[in-house]
DNA sequence: CCTACCGATCGGTAGG
DNA sequence: CCTACCGATCGGTAGG
């Protein structure tokens, strides 16, 4: 018989999607396997499926958790009326302080979500090319109203992008500087680039 | 009996080599099997064990390859006389050509290498650490005889480390500019920034 | 939530 | 270079 959902199997539910982020962080998703995962929420393998359909599912929940954060705030930012060079920063900085404080979340998405199935991984790639696409919008703005350098909009995106993902190297880091810092400095190469 | 290891063995394992550095890239490390790699070389599985010792054996050259072509540039760099920026841009359109022409190695190298075993994983770290310190006092350099922004030299090395390795995505796209256009778009936005 | 277990697939070996 | 096969490990299920 079909047991009934309680608020309390959610929060486990949830209490496994962070484990399992972390875990697919750590070993990338095809080398975690349930086991690990197990061991981290202190279950059994077998356990785990009375909360979860599959592995599959979890990557998918971190995937389109973290895609759904980025749409609405891009569609904030779209809507703000500021002007294109504030709303490209207000953009930068909401990456990097998403990459400071959601960590796992966001590094799985960015890194793992190849491991998707269909049809989720073509939905994931279509909300990601169109992401992308909105956030050049923004910059080829800043290109026409004269406050953004000619550069290819898409390789600006591009650039930013990874350039974001490099949070990962400092979070592994062991003598690092604080992640304010790290948010200013980020700022400055980006839009003041590093030539004096 | 010992096999006696001609020149046809050792071009028969580069192209072992190549065909897996594909293959990482395409499924990643752990997610390729031997079997993929196979159909890829048109032998049997178990056939591919008379050109190499195992799957980490493929992954440890491909990951030390590329370290060493990265080494022995920087080396050049390093000896050349130049003033410190146009070191800081001969090494970044060094990455930027790396990564548009011998993409399928660097990408692995820089994406997959976590998946070696030690000792070699130590050791790759330390080299990979090695390097980035090395790339940072050039930028340390150039701060100090006033050509280059102050800002964080660790930072500015990841920022740029992982904005070359978004070509990524260039490379997945479907239309594309060229590989020129690209390298001089990169270099004028973490050159001169975004902002005008 | 656990014990017991399954079919599939993995990297790799033996032997020719 | 192939056929045949191995032990280990995987994601997941049955049944309680």
């Amino acid at each position: 018989m079909a047991r009934i959902r309680t608020a309390k199997d959610v929060s486990r539910k949830e209490v496994i999607i962070k484990a399992a982020a972390k875990l697919f962080h750590e070993k990338g998703y095809k080398a975690a396997s349930m086991r690990d995962l197990a061991v981290k929420v202190g279950v059994e393998a077998a356990s785990l499926y009375n909360h979860i359909r599959s592995k599959a599912e979890l990557l998918h929940d971190i995937c389109f958790d973290v895609a759904n954060i980025f749409n609405a705030h891009i569609n904030d930012v779209e809507t703000s009326g500021k002007p294109p060079l504030e709303k490209f920063e207000t953009l930068l900085r909401f990456h990097i302080r998403q990459m400071l404080e959601n960590f796992e979340e966001v590094y799985v998405s960015d890194r793992e979500w190849r491991y998707l199935a269909d049809p989720y991984l073509s939905n994931f790639q279509n909300q990601r090319r169109n992401y992308r696409k909105r956030f050049a919008a923004i910059i080829e703005q800043g290109i026409e109203s004269g406050v953004i350098n000619k550069i290819d909009a898409s390789t600006a995106v591009l650039i930013v992008l990874h350039a974001v993902s490099g949070i990962e190297s400092w979070h592994r880091s062991t003598h690092k500087i604080s992640g304010e810092i790290l948010e200013e400095n980020m700022m400055t190469i980006l839009i003041d680039g590093l030539k004096k």
